[in-house]
RNA sequence: UGGGGCGUGGCCAAGCGGUAAGGCGCGGGACUUUGGAUCCCGUAUUCGGAGGUUCGAAUCCUCCCGCCCCAACCA
């Protein structure tokens, strides 16, 4: 299926434009990480250049130094490598630098720019408002000479940062205030992380942006809704300048995700505020975040095919997606047991001190996954929700007198209930197993309702489980972006003594299980053997749980 | 009040004059050594509203309504 953007270059193609070829860029300013909703840029982009047979640059707008840092350049290279694609260039437009300053002098030599005096303010004053037209600058017909020699000595640092600032000579009283005499250089003398001290005026994003384009040949120059209003000055430029090639811009609706922040400066603030632990926190939206959550790059990518790409607003369910996570994880992740709030059981007729290695499916979606050894003993742990004293209606899984399977090994019927004397809660279950069903199933053919994870009390291994429901989590799924309090304490549960079994404890960082019953999880980075942490990547679908709910 | 966009089910999204794809979600069923997964079935007489053109409209025209963006020396 075609969007409109993909007919549009499919169009372009065909109509031979641009000899047929087609050229994109993914353009991101280095000042902060890369989230979802570039991922959907970078899919795009990247996408559409590899549909049709073009090329795909990555670009750093880096025309802004007070903002802009190498550790974010480093970070999106190295995001845009995780997602799965290479770049056939890689650009700064802080390369561009001398190119466009020349292009500049072109422009003021051509009678279509000039230097402005006037501060800020009165800048602002002057360009009218959204109705009512601007008032040329007293400043607007400089001669070229004395605008070559200005902005020359602009340059070469002869006047205060805001005294002057280059503009394109267009049209104060256009409609479209993007028109009237834009700001295209500003003096600001500030470090740039790559060029350094050298440049004392720095182009702006209007000025930079198309011959930038125009310089790498792009061909379809894709970028967000707020820009439509920019395309006529991108036109503009295009036609004024003596650039190489004439790209086009095309504008398309940029992500939003329920319930999850996506505005850069939102986010820059939780890590700055330290309510977050960095930015690969795995509650962060970035793509390092969703990496360390346990996301793949695929199920990303898969996301971004189903969202499609249109010029409408738009919130995507977070529950899309978190369907294409589970849907991806499912076919790669290992199932392996573990138990979140541990309840002891004891086999009463196992015997005393034997232990069994038993032999359990890794994936059975996979028959390649293979099978692994799990030790088997007397005293097992199981999960608490898994027991009911007082078992509701269709709830299936252990009670008093019930018989359930353990996974892959033996049918158990609880026969006793031990409970603390002093709180009444229960401690401990005592059962009984069928040895006749070793390996989960019944020599009599007889069924039972529930089968069960479970961990070897002996062999289990303590770990540290980190439970988190929503990126962020919100009363108002669409307000996320507005609210500082978007980061709900109650999206992160961490739960200490959870048992693992021996395989989950010893997987590498970085490894995606699948906790039987429980969910997705990936080994953290934090993690130290002997002491393993889990980060759930999303959770099972639990039918379970809407039944409780229904009950309730 | 100027300009630029956009309005198809709860959320995305096809469709571009021939009688509403698909996905998520939701509901139901089958199957199952995860109540997961998988597999079926159901989920818009209607396309922001009202007129009009046409044999025929979500698709064309007119008017109206609603939402978003623009007045940084940010990108």
């Amino acid at each position: 299926m075609l969007d409109f953007i993909r007919t549009i270059v499919s169009e372009d193609q065909a109509a031979g434009r641009n000899g047929g070829r087609v050229a994109t860029r993914f353009p991101p300013e280095p000042n902060g990480y890369l989230h979802i909703g570039h991922a959907k840029s970078i899919c795009l982009n990247f996408g559409v250049a590899a549909e049709f047979g073009g090329t795909c640059n990555l670009r750093f707008d880096d025309t802004n130094p007070t903002k802009e840092d190498v550790e974010y350049v480093e970070s999106i290279e190295d995001d845009v490598r995780w997602l799965g694609f290479e770049w056939a260039g890689l650009h700064f437009a802080s390369d561009y630098f001398e190119r466009l300053y020349d292009y500049a002098i072109h422009l003021i030599e051509h009678g279509k720019a000039y230097v402005d005096s006037q501060t800020a303010d009165e800048i602002r004053r002057l360009r009218g408002t959204l109705t009512e037209p601007g008032e040329d600058s007293p400043y607007r017909n400089r001669s070229v000479e004395e605008n070559l020699d200005l902005f020359r000595r602009m340059r070469d640092g002869e006047f205060a940062d805001g005294t002057l600032v280059l503009r394109a000579k267009i049209d104060m009283a256009s409609p479209n205030i993007n028109m009237r005499d834009p700001v295209l250089y500003r003096i600001r003398r500030a470090h740039h992380h790559r060029t350094g001290d050298a440049w004392c005026i720095y182009p702006m994003y209007d000025f930079a942006h198309p011959p930038s384009d125009a310089l790498e040949h792009i061909t379809h120059s894709l970028c967000t809704l707020e820009f439509e209003d920019h395309r006529p000055l991108y036109d503009w430029l295009i036609e004024s300048l003596p650039v190489p090639s004439t790209p086009r811009q095309i504008e398309f609706a940029r992500l939003s995700v329920t319930y999850t922040v996506l505005s850069k400066r939102r986010l820059l603030e939780l890590v700055q505020e330290r309510h977050v632990s960095g930015w690969d926190d795995p509650r962060m939206p970035t793509i390092v975040g969703m990496r360390r959550r346990g996301y793949t790059p695929e199920a990303i990518r898969a996301f971004c095919d189903r969202i499609g790409v249109a010029k409408r607003e738009n919130i995507v369910d977070v529950a899309l997606l978190e369907h294409a996570v589970r849907e991806d994880l499912n076919k790669r992740a290992a199932r392996v047991m573990a138990v979140l709030r541990p309840l002891r059981v004891v086999i009463d007729n196992y015997p005393e001190g034997q232990t069994e290695q038993i032999d359990v499916v890794n994936n059975p979606e996979d028959p390649d996954a293979g099978t692994r050894k799990v030790p088997f003993s007397r005293v097992l742990y199981l999960e608490r929700d898994d027991f009911r004293e007082d078992p509701p209606k269709k709830f299936f899984r252990l009670a008093p007198g019930r018989e359930v399977r353990l996974r892959c090994a033996y049918f158990i019927t609880c026969t006793g209930v031990v409970k603390d004397p002093g709180t009444g809660e229960v401690v401990e279950l005592r059962c009984t197993y069928d040895p006749s069903t070793r390996g989960g199933d019944a020599a009599d053919g007889r069924k039972v309702k529930a089968t069960l994870h479970w961990v070897s009390a002996p062999d289990a291994v303590d770990a540290e489980v980190r439970l988190y429901d929503r990126l962020f989590n919100l009363e108002d799924p669409g307000k996320a972006d507005d609210s500082r309090s978007a980061l709900n304490p109650q999206s992160l549960e961490i739960v200490g003594g959870a048992k693992v079994e021996p395989s989950a404890a010893a997987a590498a960082i970085g490894t995606r299980l699948q906790f039987e019953r429980i969910g997705y999880f990936c080994v953290d980075k934090d993690s130290a053997p002997g002491r393993p942490v889990f980060n759930r990547t999303v959770t099972l679908k639990d039918s379970w749980a809407k039944i409780e709910g229904k009950i309730r």
